[in-house]
DNA sequence: GCGAGTTGTCTTCCACGGAAGACAACTTAT
DNA sequence: ATAAGTTGTCTTCCGTGGAAGACAACTCGC
C-alpha cells in the first residue's frame, strides 16, 4: 500500500533536485491529498440521496442560515466560493429534486431568492448528522488537543494565504 | 472580508442545530477549504507555461522518478490519483506540447510509456524550482516546530483515512 | 499452440464548474 | 423622466475528469 505516496515523493525529489528544499510538500502536498481522500470518504450519504458533494453545499448553506432558509443566488455563490454560473446549474439539479424553490427577489426583481423546501429541510438535517458523524470519525485519530493544535495551524495557513501577501505576486492591499 | 468562513459556519451550526458537535468542522472544513485556495494560489507559474494543474503533475511525476523520465501510463495514473482515462487525455495534451513523447513499452505491447522529452525536463525543473518557492511563501508564517507538528498531525490524519476504518462503512480488510 | 480469463490503455459519454457574454432591473445624475 | 452605468442572474461554450466498455496483448493450464 502507499501508505506514505507523500514522504516517497519527497524522497523522490531529495534525490534528483537535491538543491531544493522539498519539505514544503510534507504539509501542503499531504493537505491536497487530503482533501482529495476527504471528499471520497465523506461521499457516500449523499451519494445515497443522489447528491454531488456541490449540491449539498447548497442545502447546508440554506440550512445553517436559519428561518426562512433562504439565500439569494449571490449570496449562495460567496458561501460556496463558486461562480453564479455553477450555482444557478446546483440550485436547477436541487428544483428538479424538490429539495429548494426558485423566486424573484421582493426587494429586488433581479435577484433570486433559493429557499429549502420542507423535504429540503428535512434531507439536510439528516444528512448533515451522519455527515458530522463521519467527520468525528475521520478525526477519532486525534486527540483533543491535537485537535485545537491542528485548528490553530490550519487557521494560520489560512491566514497567510488569504492575507494575499504570500508570494512573489505582492497582494493587493487597497489601502 | 470572509476571514473566518470556517468559524462563521460552526456558528451557524451552533445556533441551528444545538444537538451536534459542528467542530469537526474546524479541522476538515478547513482543510477542503485551503485545497481550494492552494490550488489557485499555487496556480500562476502553471498557466503561466499554459499547463493545468493536472497536467504538471504528469510531468514531475516523470521528473522525479529520475532517469530516464519513464513511467507507464498505469503507473502515472497510481501516482496521480486519477484513472487511466484522465492520464490519456493529460498525456495527449502534453504530447501536442512537445513536452512528453508516448511509444509502446518493450516489455509488454499493451503498455504505453510516457517519457519526458528535454524540453520537458528543462520545463519542469525551473516550474518545480518555483513552484517549491511559492509553497515555502505560503508556509512562512509557521516555526520549525509549527510545521513538524502539522505533519505529524496531517500524517495520522491520513492514517486513520486511508486505514479504511474510520466510519460505518465498516473496512474492507482482506485478511 | 490454443482458448479462457486477465490486464493495460484508450475511447465514448456524461457530469460538473469556470469564463465571458446576454439580459433585465437597479441606481444615479441631470 | 431619461440616459448611462452598474449589478444580479442566467446562458453558452469549453475544459477537465470519472465510469464503463472496447480492444489488443498478456498469462496460464492443458
Amino acid at each position: 500500500m502507499d501508505d506514505d505516496r507523500i514522504a516517497d515523493i519527497v524522497g523522490q525529489w531529495g534525490r534528483e533536485r537535491p538543491d531544493l528544499d522539498p519539505s514544503p510538500l510534507l504539509i501542503i502536498g499531504r493537505i491536497q491529498q487530503l482533501a482529495a481522500v476527504l471528499d471520497e470518504a465523506l461521499r457516500p450519504p449523499f451519494a445515497a440521496a443522489d447528491l454531488g458533494n456541490g449540491d449539498f453545499d447548497v442545502l447546508a448553506a440554506l440550512r445553517r442560515e436559519g428561518e426562512p432558509y433562504t439565500l439569494t443566488a449571490g449570496q449562495l455563490s460567496q458561501r460556496m466560493l463558486v461562480t453564479t454560473g455553477a450555482v444557478t446549474k446546483r440550485v436547477d439539479r436541487l428544483i428538479a429534486r424538490g429539495l429548494v424553490s426558485r423566486s424573484v427577489s421582493a426587494a429586488d426583481a433581479r435577484g433570486r431568492v433559493v429557499g429549502l423546501t420542507s423535504t429540503g429541510v428535512a434531507l439536510t438535517d439528516r444528512l448533515i448528522e451522519e455527515h458530522l458523524a463521519n467527520e468525528a470519525a475521520i478525526l477519532r485519530g486525534l486527540t483533543d488537543s491535537d485537535r485545537r493544535t491542528l485548528e490553530r495551524l490550519l487557521a494560520a495557513m489560512n491566514r497567510t494565504l488569504t492575507s494575499g501577501d504570500f508570494g512573489p505576486e505582492g497582494g493587493d492591499h487597497d489601502g
